[in-house]
DNA sequence: TCTTGACCTTCCGGTGACTGGAACCTTTAT
DNA sequence: ATAAAGGTTCCAGTCACCGGAAGGTCAAGA
């Protein structure tokens, strides 16, 4: 597909897709027009890429975490390691989001719609 | 506390509590000196834009939530909407997070940390 | 008291991750 | 054939910081 039809699937601008092939996040193969042409399996990386930055994670982790899936030839004690640190910051984003969401849960909760300005905090 | 003892205690570099007092998210008083002075509920925001910020949210999403959380006298129908929105954006964060988790955690499963390299995706 | 070192201040320039726009080429539809 | 839609590169700008310079402030020790 090209790059419209990528940022469409992904809903990535194609700004940005550019930018993630300029710092070689991905590489779509070029046709005889120069267009760029992105295989499923790039769409799916760049998915995965529009997910995990809205997540916070970096642009290295990002990185770090596609290799993780692609590379085959790894050594799997190393992988393991980096994977499990990944885990243990998913973990606590999870926990902080979780608080997050109570607290603010319970805000939309108290304030029950009305126009009563004496909602507790 | 000085700009150094809120940076311990949040986490956050001085550098980006100065920030963030330039962009009217914080309004540490000054003292005679023009040191900053931070209150413990100054150092509260402080926490949460780190922790909002580490989750990927965006800086006018966190000044949201904030005002969200200090206007006292709120109207209270339009705070609940934005509350909502917020609460659906954090839903959605934990159930991408919860799927990254998910995949993350199998894949160190199936690859148990010994050297051999057929580890499956 | 004086000094030393840690901490604070502002200011200025740079960086990472985009974003917008100009100028131009290619494909598709009428 | 022409127009619209979508692609390309390149260059400049923005946002959210970060690093460093130049200098003021404060607590501790000789």
């Amino acid at each position: 597909m090209n790059i419209g039809e990528a940022s469409k699937r992904t809903g990535l601008p194609s700004k940005t897709i550019r930018y993630y092939e300029e710092i070689g996040l991905v590489s779509p193969v070029r046709g005889e027009n120069s267009y760029r042409h992105f295989s499923d399996a790039d769409a799916h990386k760049l998915k995965f890429l529009g997910r995990a930055r809205a997540l916070g994670f970096s642009i290295e982790d990002c990185r770090n975490l596609l290799t993780l899936w692609e590379d085959q030839s790894r050594a799997s004690a190393d992988v393991r390691k980096l994977a499990r640190s990944h885990l243990a910051e998913i973990d606590q984003k999870i926990v902080d989001l979780t608080a997050m969401r109570n607290t603010l849960g319970a805000l939309v909760e108290a304030c029950h719609g009305d126009e009563r300005p004496d909602c507790p905090i």
